[in-house]
RNA sequence: GGGGUCGUAGCUCAGCUUGGUUAGAGCGCCUGCCUGUCACGCAGGAGGUCGCGAGUUCGAUCCUCGUCGGCCCCGCCA
């Protein structure tokens, strides 16, 4: 038995049709103008406003109570649905053509007022914001997002189910692994001093399901990792998850093409492109300096290394010679840069790892160098005539060895087309990146790391090179990479014990260390293992993306700070001393 | 682990450069007036540990150091 009467319209639905009708609705108090006789309440829900009208010459009670009514009351509402009179509709609201003339008023629940207006066009400091997420999440702009978020998995849903592939849940307690992230570890109390680890990603799940015959799996799961976070980065996210037996690289590229398509049309109506280009690596690195290109602008990275190579200025000179390279990016229109903010550049790509910058100011009459002392005027004018620099062009050099010069000018190019507003709007440049690397020299551990996981398959022509230079061997890897944010990656996986364990070897894993950290899977595969590969697709980001979001945070509930905690429950947090007992945990 | 930046009224910010009178504005809040508003309007009012701690100084919101917290980036993120 309710002690209030419950909505029969939403606060998002009425219409002109609905004239002449006594209806209920119940909301949040959002606006409130008091206008000395009438009162007029804009009623929130999450589907939309409606104005009410609380009148004291037609329903003195209601209006009596109605001028206690403040911001975020919780009320129910009946009355009469009437026209707006000429000239007071308001067509910013889908209700603006009606409202409701109440006579009858409960208030459910009264509100202290919020520390913030819940108004869209307000910023608010997101600490506060996410200290009472509750109240930030009633405004329609954080839940337009996530009711954009909740559209994606339903189509996502639709689309894997529709093409045969089945759901299934992984464990979220499973064990330790040595590679990749940092594991998030979970003390386990019936095994004294042994721990579980939250899932990086359910990777080796998925790869025996292949063996278990499941043949196209999919999950939209959390997954955990212990790093740093940035922007588009926290320990836990969510990917969409996908493995497929008998696939190749086109196989799982199509199906995720297929996707991204369903998804952009259904959620944005965007047609993407039927395929998507494909770079590789090398050419990635090589031109935007990045592994994740962001195609949308140009400013892209020139080599001046045969240039340099044969300068009189040692720095260019010897690094060419050591097998580095020289590079550099042409900004147009920067000429005029003034001393200070070059200095600032150059302090940038200093705190980037950079030795320095070298910078060449191209004027109507000359070629400035900001090495002059070092690099002759012949030299200077060489470097700008190489990719023909126009008047009031600023060449921007770093030297270095291929990965570090290039990354360097890859962020440096990235910062100079923020400050400069060079990123156009509207643009979806999807792009796939291949070719990876399989294995990278990790000098902190020095042994091989893979790049990408260490059941990443390797390229079938690159297979003699394991034995000889195993740093050359390529991946077949891919990621997805839309306007400089990757979104998915995966790889075709190694699905034969002998493939499996010489990967292990490489990276200085030794034959008991695999066996007791993945000896499942070798088991696995010894029992006819398919040809398989997969995709994971990270939910978040694209949710980001497609809702124009700066960060990840404002795509999901109950988001972490960029220290990894939790402001509205305050996690972490100490435990009991009795938890840690039966944990049988002591903090050191 | 490193770099940058921010922290002043409930909220968004100014003030700090060059230390010194009573620390201001808009919004919100409270009170009054107001019957067609819609980010209502008008009038009045309340509201401050200048994040916290130490130092320098006759005197610190302001300078210095430390610390806590937010954000961004590098490292890290198979």
């Amino acid at each position: 038995m309710s002690t209030y009467k419950k909505r029969t319209v939403t606060c998002g639905e009425l219409r002109e049709s609905y004239v002449g009708k006594t209806v209920t609705l119940t909301g949040w108090v959002d606006k409130r103008r008091d206008l000395g006789g009438l009162i007029f309440i804009d009623l929130r829900d999450r589907y939309g406003k409606t104005q009410i009208v609380f009148s004291p010459e037609r329903h003195v009670g209601a209006h009596e109570i109605a001028k206690s009514l403040r911001s975020e009351y919780v009320i129910s509402v009946t009355g009469l649905v009437n026209i707006r009179p000429k000239e007071t509709e308001n067509l910013e609201i889908s209700t603006g053509k009606v409202e409701v003339d109440i006579n009858e008023l409960t208030i459910l629940n009264k509100a202290e007022t919020p520390p913030f207006a819940l108004d869209d066009y307000v910023d608010i400091n997101e600490d506060l914001r996410l200290k009472y997420r509750y109240l930030d999440l009633r405004r329609p702009s954080v839940q337009s997002n996530l009711i954009m978020r909740h559209n994606t998995y339903q189509v996502a849903r639709k689309y894997f189910d529709r093409i045969g592939f089945i759901e299934i849940e992984t464990p979220i307690l499973m064990k330790s692994t040595p590679e990749g992230a940092r594991d998030f570890l979970v003390p386990s109390r019936l095994h004294p001093g042994k721990f579980y680890a939250l899932p990086q990603s359910p990777q080796t799940y998925k790869q025996i399901l292949m063996v278990a015959g499941f043949d196209r799996y999919f999950q939209i799961v959390k997954c955990f990792r212990d790093e740093d976070l940035r922007a588009d980065r926290q320990p836990e996210f969510t990917q969409i998850d996908v493995e497929m037996s008998f696939a190749d690289e086109e196989d799982i590229q199509k199906i995720t093409e297929g996707a991204i398509a369903d998804i952009f049309k259904t959620i944005l109506n965007y047609e993407v492109p039927s395929t998507f280009p494909i770079m590789t690596y090398k050419t990635a690195m090589e031109r935007f300096g990045s592994d994740k290109p962001d195609t949308r602008f140009g400013l892209e990275i020139r080599d001046y290394s045969d240039i340099a190579k044969a300068s009189g200025f040692r720095v260019f000179s010897d690094i060419v010679k050591k097998g580095g390279i020289v590079a550099g990016i042409n900004v147009p229109n920067l000429a005029l840069y003034t001393r200070s903010q070059l200095d600032v550049l150059t302090d940038y790509v200093k705190s980037l790892g950079a030795g320095g910058l070298v910078y060449l100011r191209v004027t109507e009459d000359k070629v400035e160098c900001s090495a002059a002392k070092f690099i002759t005027q012949e030299e200077s004018n060489a470097f700008a005539k190489k990719f023909d620099a126009k008047p009031g062009d600023l060449i921007l050099l770093i030297s270095g060895t291929w990965q570090k010069a290039l990354t360097i000018l890859g962020t440096l190019r990235l910062e100079m087309v923020q400050r400069l507003n060079l990123i156009p709007e509207g643009k979806w440049n999807f792009l796939w990146v291949t070719d990876f690397p399989l294995l990278e020299y990790s000098e902190e551990e020095k042994r091989f790391v893979a790049v990408h996981h260490p059941f990443t398959a390797p390229k079938f022509e690159d297979l003699s090179l394991l034995e000889s230079e195993p740093g050359k061997a390529r991946a077949r890897a891919y990621d997805l990479v839309l306007n400089g944010n990757e979104i998915a990656g995966g790889s075709i996986r190694i699905h034969t014990q002998e493939v499996q364990s010489k990967m292990f070897s490489l990276m200085g894993i030794a034959p008991e260390e695999a066996k007791s950290k993945f000896g499942f899977l070798l088991d696995a595969f010894k029992y006819g293992a398919p040809p398989h590969g997969g995709i994971a697709f990270g939910l978040d980001r694209i949710i980001m993306l497609m809702t124009g979001s700066k960060s990840i945070r404002d795509v999901i509930a109950f988001p972490k700070t960029s220290s990894g905690m939790s402001l509205m429950d305050e996690a972490p947090s100490n435990v009991d001393q009795k938890q840690l007992d039966e944990l049988h945990i002591r903090i050191k």
